[in-house]
DNA sequence: TATTGTTATACTCTATAACTATA
DNA sequence: TATAGTTATAGAGTATAACAATA
């Protein structure tokens, strides 16, 4: 078995992935939610308002899905629907006090992952986070549109 | 807002979260399988063998449900059932080739988010995603359990 | 013509509950 | 008695396809 530093790194990428993905679970049963809402929550909180197309491109579903996901959020008080100042055929979604309060609830959670990690170094641990992160779904997209033959 | 180091870091993690979460979409259409068949490939192959109740447990979803997982992974040549040596009841899954092919083929797409990380970096960056890991699954898992009141 | 979002229908996957076999 | 796994049934969420409204 391969053992360089990257193919560890790599290993310890797919685990912060699984574990990322139980996260999701865990708090969506926690919150009486969907695995796709909270999906929804995360990325309305990292990205700002969005329109239902972006946040259906983003998180991987169809704009029908989108428009049943956004139904349940406005159902349940997450989200509200509100219309585009400039383009009419576009209805963009932002989070309620009671969406934000769903992040505000798993703040903690996710801030005890980083216990382990001196709060002095918290500040390069997010820049790498963010790198990492980017570069994934870069990745991930360019792989979605076709391209990468040989992944 | 909260600027603080620490909040930074924890809404890049959000962020690896959610490109985590595309990942495993984006790799499962391609290679034609459902999101929790190559959740249960990537748990394969940091965990080694497990039994189907261990798989079900750690991925979140009921014994019965990974026992229509397992069926699918078998149909499709991803993996196999074989008896536990010891314990009657248990059943192991293992990967086959064709199932650890489908880690190969994700492993340069890994690899590829480390790209912006210098090579020599790679290790310590490896001690810190497991960490991470090792710690936001002990915490989920405790959340689960029914702990943490005020999470 | 292209884009945004909605609706109707069918399908996939999972949970629940009852069960068998083994420890 | 408790645990590992299976089966039957029902429900939740998504994709597909056809559509209306706006750019």
């Amino acid at each position: 078995m391969d053992e360089s530093p990257t193919a560890n790194a790599v290993r310890a990428l797919r685990a912060v992935i699984l574990a990322g993905e139980q996260y999701r679970k865990v708090l969506s049963e926690r919150m009486q939610l969907g695995i796709t809402e909270t999906q929804a929550i995360s990325y309305l909180t990292v990205n700002g308002d969005r329109g239902q197309t972006d946040l259906a491109t983003d998180l991987g579903i169809t704009t029908s899905a989108a428009t049943a996901l956004i139904d349940r959020l406005e159902a349940t008080g997450i989200a509200t629907r509100y219309p585009h100042p400039h383009d009419r055929r576009r209805t963009l979604v932002r989070l309620t006090p009671k969406g934000k309060d769903v992040v505000k609830q798993s703040q903690l959670w996710l801030a005890a992952a980083l216990n382990r990690i001196p709060e002095d170094r918290h500040g390069e641990t997010g820049e790498l986070l963010m790198t990492l992160a980017e570069d994934l779904r870069k990745r991930s997209e360019e792989v979605a549109a076709g391209g990468l033959p040989q992944i």
